[in-house]
DNA sequence: AATTAAACCAACCGCATTCTG
DNA sequence: GCAGAATGCGGTTGGTTTAAT
């Protein structure tokens, strides 16, 4: 099967973006949306090619992201969730709002990691010094974030972000189309993420971890996308044995 | 104060999958 | 059903910042 080149690289601009590509780009999305990528730049009037745009407005523009350290309960909720799901990231970050695949995958081999091999060589030396936040944001990103960022615990899920985050494999239609409709279903509806919801989702994991929840996720190889049927219904019963706990039936009925 | 090492993260690359004519 | 185009995803890299010496 034949692939376009990813983008032809005459004139075309490469690596960090400028704060006035950022507010182009935002500028040109919010006005026209991002149906095609590949038209976008030149749409825009940006040199980047419609890749490097996409993943620009996915993992740092999206107004929904989610920016800052990862708590406690965010790491714990991703050591679950890869455990479950192996090294995909786009299906962990679909089930923590406003959180990024690339981010969560960064934050995955630098963080915790390192934070696993610790425990499991038995030094126990913990997570290393948090370093402080990082400086060079952008600013048109800072602004984004002071007017758009809301409570911590309190996330929007735009149908912007479960498009974006939702992947194309069975298992991950499931988790996105909850979310699609989850946060589709009422425009004032916020996906709240508290205490009790980390908590739930994390004890549902590992109540899983040791039925047949967990064998399915397991059986769910990454490099196979087609689970048996048997581990398929299994894993379904999982989900939705999650979202149920996550007060989010609601939504699964649609289905 | 200067240098080095480590940590961090944005962005790129290439492959896989899905869409479209 | 097929081929090409478009999009999405995961792995990796390179640049920047910070901590340690």
């Amino acid at each position: 099967m034949g692939r376009a080149p990813c983008c032809e690289k005459m004139g075309l601009k490469r690596g960090p973006w400028t704060a006035e590509e950022d507010r182009t780009l935002v500028a040109h999305i919010e006005q026209h949306g991002h149906s095609n990528w590949r038209a976008l730049p030149k749409q825009a009037g940006l040199l980047r090619c419609g890749k490097s745009c996409r993943l620009r407005w996915i993992n740092y523009l999206r107004p929904d992201i989610k920016r800052g350290n990862f708590t406690r309960e965010e790491e714990d909720a991703i050591i679950q969730l890869h455990d479950m799901l192996g090294n995909r990231w786009s299906a962990i970050a679909a089930r923590l709002p406003g959180r990024t695949d690339n981010e969560i995958k960064n934050v995955w081999h630098t963080h915790i990691k390192k934070r696993l091999e610790g425990k499991t060589q038995g030094t126990a030396t913990g997570a290393p010094a948090k370093r402080k936040a990082k400086k060079h944001v952008a600013s048109v990103n800072t602004t984004l974030q002071q007017q758009q960022q809301g409570p911590v615990s309190s996330v929007p899920v735009s149908p912007e972000q479960s498009l974006s985050t939702s992947s194309s494999t069975d298992n991950d239609c499931m988790a996105s189309s909850l979310e699609n409709t989850g946060s589709s279903a009422s425009d004032s509806h916020e996906f709240q993420i508290d205490d009790s919801f980390w908590s739930e989702t994390l004890a549902m994991a590992v109540d899983s971890s040791s039925g047949s929840g967990m064998e399915a996720a397991e059986s769910f190889d990454a490099d196979s996308a087609s689970p048996s049927s048997s581990s398929s219904n299994d894993e379904m019963d999982f989900w939705v044995k999650l979202f149920m706990q996550a007060g989010d039936m609601q939504s699964l009925s649609q289905i």
